[in-house]
DNA sequence: GTGTGAATTCACAAATTTTTCACAAAATAT
DNA sequence: ATATTTTGTGAAAAATTTGTGAATTCACAC
């Protein structure tokens, strides 16, 4: 699971970061506001766990604007020094999703991770993303194009839903790397065979690739002839 | 709709009561948890509101509970003060449903009870879940296919049962040990041999196939000779 | 204790996926 | 224009996952 943690108070981070890396999960850190917000809004995460109080922009803002780019669904765990009654009603408008006050366990929070992420597959279940004539559904794990079915293996599968869950931006090799194998990265050749296999089922027997590369950068999946679509 | 709301506070009870009967649903109010219990296996209810600190008998204990008798798979939404801890809840996920931090909203609770109900709607009543020729009873607990009665084990009738309340996705192999073990999972070639024999049952005997295999991901049953319903 | 059926462990086969590697082609830098 | 780096291509080897069924352990009624 990718987690992204904005929180400015080293051990706090820290703890959160040494209980959940052995587990497999892969984490990002961010001290401060705007970093969280980039980082929010650029790369894919399946929860943010954000605390209230933070230099350059406070955590109520943030996840106000995070909500605001209106793609971003990603739950949100909100984190408060003390009770602070007037906290929860303001953070919970912001669109957080659940709530923890400091002091915590790790444990609690583990816990609480689970729940929003089982909450979120059930509300995502049914709905599928859809590029061009190419889709996915993130609950049967199938894909589709022009009403064929696709036969994908794992990490094809990763792979593609990760470009298309971020087909409005270009994703870097690293993230996609990151989110097929977490954080023992292999060589880069894989990565690249890899595209090389999913292209040759996604793109190779249709007429309009979708599968672009964006040299020294990453990956895109986007349909070129449609202006519009491509920001 | 029938809904129990197990919970001491009186102020929360109330706020719930008068928010939805008005809606026209049925409400029982249950102060501690032996009450609860109590109602909660001898009354049919379509959602258990459960509050995590109940005076008798915690929440927890309670939900496991109510869960052991087996028949009952109502929903339960648990309450939690959001200063508390919740890492027992991590054992457990397999028995709640969904859970709220405190204070929420109740327009907050209707929408998790709409989204709950709307899920188990199927399952619950005396209606029974049905994939192809496959048939599940959740009250029952029997299963058939072909107009044949199948004879399965508990473990067998769990993995059933998950697989069939979420023949729409693929189920995870770590959310069906869950399912079936709860918190102390055993090693992945037991899952693996408990497929193989349900498969034995379910589908060895019968032309069309219903258990497939998602290689890397998990389980799902249904019927790839119906592109309809798969969606 | 003994017997019974269920659950788990284990070992091996089969299927499938993932990685490695070597070279070609394309793009970028010098 | 040439060198250098990045990316594409594809086959072959390595590794992993899954299926299968027998052997063993376990739990519990008698």
């Amino acid at each position: 699971m990718n987690i992204l943690i904005i929180e400015d108070n080293k051990d706090i981070a820290e703890n959160i970061a040494d209980y959940f890396e052995p587990l497999g999960h892969t984490l990002d850190l961010a001290a401060d506001g705007l970093t969280g917000l980039h980082l929010a809004v650029t790369k894919q995460f399946d929860v943010i766990i954000l605390d209230l109080m933070l230099p350059g922009m406070n955590g109520i803002t943030l996840c106000k604007k995070v909500r605001q780019e209106g793609k971003i669904n990603t739950p949100v765990i909100m984190l408060t020094a003390r009770d602070q009654s007037t906290d929860k009603l303001l953070g919970f408008q912001a669109g957080a999703d659940d709530y923890l006050v400091k002091p915590f366990s790790v444990k609690d929070l583990e816990a609480r991770i689970q729940a929003l992420f089982k909450r979120s597959k059930i509300t995502n279940a049914n709905t599928s993303i859809t590029v061009a004539d190419l889709q996915y559904n993130p609950g049967t794990l199938e894909s589709h194009r022009a009403n064929q079915k696709l036969e994908l293996n794992p990490i094809q599968r990763r792979s593609l839903e990760i470009l298309m869950k971020n087909s409005s931006r270009v994703v870097s090799h690293e993230e996609l790397k990151q989110h097929i194998w977490g954080d023992i990265l292999p060589d880069n050749d894989v990565l690249r065979t890899h595209i090389y296999s999913l292209r040759n089922i996604i793109d190779k027997p249709f007429e309009k690739k979708l599968l672009h590369t964006i040299q020294g950068a990453g990956y895109r999946l986007f349909d070129d002839s449609q202006p519009g679509t491509e920001q």
